[in-house]
DNA sequence: CCTTCAGGTTAACGACCGCTAACCTCCCTG
DNA sequence: CAGGGAGGTTAGCGGTCGTTAACCTGAAGG
């Protein structure tokens, strides 16, 4: 999560070419000589770097709702507030719970959009994993979403939990998007589609509340 | 699409079964001996049926795509409106837009709801196309896009086309998140959920257009 | 009763894929 | 200047997959 600037690992670089095959292509429908050519070295070259083909798959999606989980965390923490206690309602101390809403659907968006494979990978390549593997992405996936489902309540206490669960599910397949909207092609900037897709979760959000308890 | 009582054939059950095996594992992760164990026959027994397992996807996809786009018209004419002329704004004679905007959503919600492995695959296994199947998909779906970008300016004059599609795109992503929203577990019955992911639609559209010209 | 044909079956082929084995070649280090 | 490990290479094995070939069967029709 440091801000990098020495060159890319091999390795990095590899994963991050796995990445937008897998995307473009589905995990099986990706040969590992292709992976290899894309980085310049060919085929079984791969294995001094991974253990396998499944290896670089897990390894991002684990590396993805990790990111995604640690960037959500921070932000919460940023807000000086204290994260995860279930503890009960009426906990929150102040700074203004809509603005940590705000701040995560920024991070996610940013993310969305910086990374436009990683995330069209993290729900469509899941099942391709190892009992273990999936299990634990299937955790921080869950936490992700319980931490944005906490945040929504404090700002919407009216919606019930169900109704708040499915409404980020859907959020999250509203910012996911970012992928259809034209293939780096007649989209406004990317300032301005942020902009557009925060307004809109909010949007989203807001409806629920409306009449909302499901 | 004429409601139908008689039984289902051979043919159609084998699309249907290889529409959730492909939205569960993925085109190329599933296999034709898969397929036809689904529906009782074994192996290659299914080309008595298709060409092939490319011609499966096919079927299912230019169906999927041409399902939706003519229920997207019917929903527009019955509103006794006339759709698809680009001749300029001002040609809407009454019945509301928003009316309109409503039944279009109310479609592809109930799409989305009946045939979840249809709505994964629809933008998921496209690049597994023959050059001119996916042609066909993608003008279909263009057209769909289009038809709801039309009506969607009619609602909000003031959305810039752009920011129309970005948004039409952004809803889609919304309300095809119904496969993630738990697996038939804890989803507050069908109606409440269509109802929330129809709230939140509108939502989102609405936020558009405040303070919505990009 | 014979034919035909739709709709199955199993066997097998050829291609491809993930992965391993064996080998090579720099470059760094003592 | 050894030498050793990091990071490549090509050859090839074993398994799987899509597809075809050849054969079977039961029901309909004249």
């Amino acid at each position: 999560m440091a801000t990098r600037t020495d060159a890319p690992t091999r390795r990095e670089q590899i994963l991050k070419e796995a990445a937008r095959l897998f995307a473009e292509r589905g995990f099986h429908g990706v040969g590992v000589d292709e992976i290899g050519a894309a980085v310049g070295i060919s085929g079984p070259g791969l294995y001094r770097h991974f253990a396998g083909k499944d290896a670089m798959l897990a390894e991002l999606l684990v590396g993805i709702s990790g990111q995604l989980l640690t960037g959500a965390k921070r932000r919460l923490a940023e807000a000086g507030r204290v994260a995860g206690s279930t503890t009960g309602p009426g906990a929150g101390s102040g700074a203004g719970p809509e603005a940590v809403l705000d701040s995560l659907i920024e991070g996610h968006i940013d993310f969305a959009l910086d990374d436009r494979p990683l995330i069209t990978l993290h729900d469509r390549e899941l099942d391709r994993l190892r009992d273990s593997d999936r299990k634990l992405v299937r955790q921080l996936q869950r936490q992700y979403v319980e931490l944005w489902v906490g945040v929504l309540r404090e700002v919407y206490p009216a919606v019930a939990e169900p109704s708040a669960r499915s409404a980020v599910h859907s959020v999250f397949g509203l910012l996911n998007s970012t992928p259809h909207l034209g293939r780096s092609g007649s989209l406004p900037g990317r300032g301005a589609t942020a902009a557009l897709l925060h307004r809109m979760a909010r949007g989203a959000f807001a409806a629920v509340a409306e009449d909302g308890r499901g």
